[in-house]
DNA sequence: TATGAATGAGTATTCATTCAT
DNA sequence: GATGAATGAATACTCATTCAT
């Protein structure tokens, strides 16, 4: 299996750095081969084309970002608990990789249609997890009952995205994770009973 | 004054067009020009160069999209109808307009880093409007005190965004401005005291 | 039309140079450009891609082969003229430009499969020439009534074309012309009632 | 001796096999290796470089098609018989070898020039025969005397691969040795007293 | 103003060959 | 002898922009 051989994880290191630092038209094989520790050609045995390293970079960090996201939810009791920690997780893990924040809130954002939508397709866990959260926040009778789930999903997404770009466009100059509260207590008021 | 000749509306409505049909990356300045039916050349006496009729494009359409929403907004009476009509007139105006909201909402995300800094620059007259309501609501006491405004800026425009993004990307298959009435109450009840 | 602007034929002149000096594989496009004395670029104004600079090249210089040969074989009385005309003006015209003798013969058979279908097309009007002078030489009872066509026309086009590559191969170091008359004698005999 | 030993063989018969049903330049080393059951770097074992497996691939094969041409036309009591032995023989063995046959008329003459004066050298021993057979020809007074040696071979060699090409690019549709006799009518006639 | 022919910089990918094991 | 992972050189083509007419 190419995914668990050394290679394979420096490329996708070396392709965030350089994404970061270069943008991502900036960001030519070459650069990312040598960054990486290896010959162009050697990219080629891993992935099968530019797209494809994209695509993994981000299938392989937004797997684990989901993971992590899943894994704080599930412990905590109840629907509240679960989704401030939620928002939290989402922005203490975007705070403690810079570089890697910056790829998926701006850099992967020019990227072509084609490629927007194998992104849109590893969201989707993630969605579900939000899913999750709010039906449960409707069985604990702290959510209204008629919300429209994608609208709610919707609204979620939305503002954490949008927050968190706008973080890194200020050049992550203040303190992300500080603002889950607040965030959280917009958003639960939003859908309260 | 160059905007008000007819060539450069031409211009800028022939790239709305193109852009749509085409995706922004196969948008040749060629391709534009052909639509506008003048000369390549041509282009040049009017914008500084491509990036220049992106930004104008934006700048164009979305001052209007905003001065109709500053007009709808203005003749209402509280801060909650305010709120309301600016999520209408924000979803009807881009279900009435199918190519700008493709473009807005999806091909022009893939431009640059820097290309995006000069669209954000537009976007702080729409934002304004924003502030300005949920500070009426503030004072009216309709929405809390200790509210942080660019939070709440960006849990509205983070949820619009992303409601009319979705539905662009389901090939705007369903009516979007039945949604705004859930979506101001998802967000009024968010801000509520 | 394209074709007759100056710069097409600059371009296929310098192709046949290019290909003749250099071979066929380190024959670039940017060779090729800067020989003609033009930009890069140019050559695709002109060209739809490098095997249309090859086709073309050799759709142009082929037929003016061709309309030379079926120009000065008209106008000989009978079959054994025209055939000695056919191969002395067919062995002339190598013999007065050297490097399209380098590049007919030996460079442009490297082209692959598709490209070399291309060239047999153009070969077609050539051996519908030889074709027609055989015709002839059956009805003026010179040639053999039995003869099968296709077996003849591989026949002459294959000596032909046999002892000029080897003439080029041999680096053009003896008279290609001055062996037409015995050529012809062979052929003529090998035809003969 | 490498060449006695299997593998040499076994990747002989691999390349004719690849290059016959891929293409001259969709042969790669690892397509060849593949085929014959070895790793790439093996192939470097036994052959020195890509050319070598090539120009190996048409001594061997070659080899064999002269030395079957040199046997059964020795058996033969003429210069007539002889000379209609050889174009059988030749015709019937490329026949007989049909990924032989695309190889050697199509394939192989797509590799550049160095390559085919290597090609060429194994040619000798077939053109050393055909001057042989003519010689006994011109002594048995079926010949006329004043023949060009070269010429002749031309004349010959060139009729029989134009016919065989011929014969590979319509799909060795029909048969080519039912032609045997009447191209050797045509020689023969072609060079009598 | 308007034209459109000409420019030329910039880059992903393949594949013959090597060499450490 | 045999392997196959790693190497890295080499090149056609696009398209934003210019400028002579």
């Amino acid at each position: 299996m190419k995914k668990n051989k050394p290679k394979y994880k420096q490329i996708i290191d070396a392709a965030v750095e350089v994404i970061a630092e270069n943008g991502y038209h900036s960001s030519q094989v070459s650069k990312i081969a040598k960054k990486a520790g290896v010959a162009d050609g050697t990219i080629y045995l891993y992935f099968k084309n530019k797209e494809d390293i994209l695509v993994s970079l981000f299938q392989n960090k937004m797997g684990q970002f989901i993971e992590k996201i899943e894994q704080e939810t599930t412990s905590r009791q109840n629907a509240e608990e679960k989704l401030l920690t939620l928002i939290e997780t989402h922005f203490e893990q975007l705070s403690l990789d810079h570089h890697l924040a910056i790829v998926t809130q701006l850099e992967l954002r020019q990227s072509n249609k084609e490629l927007r939508l194998k992104i849109n397709d590893v969201l989707k866990r993630y969605l579900a997890v939000i899913d999750q959260i709010v039906a449960e926040g409707v069985e604990e009778n702290l959510f209204r009952k008629q919300l429209d789930a994608r609208l709610v999903r919707q609204m979620i997404f939305g503002t954490l995205d949008e927050t968190v770009t706008n973080w890194v466009m200020k050049d992550q100059r203040y303190n992300l994770t500080s603002q889950a509260k607040e965030v959280h207590s917009m958003i639960v008021h939003g859908l309260s009973t």
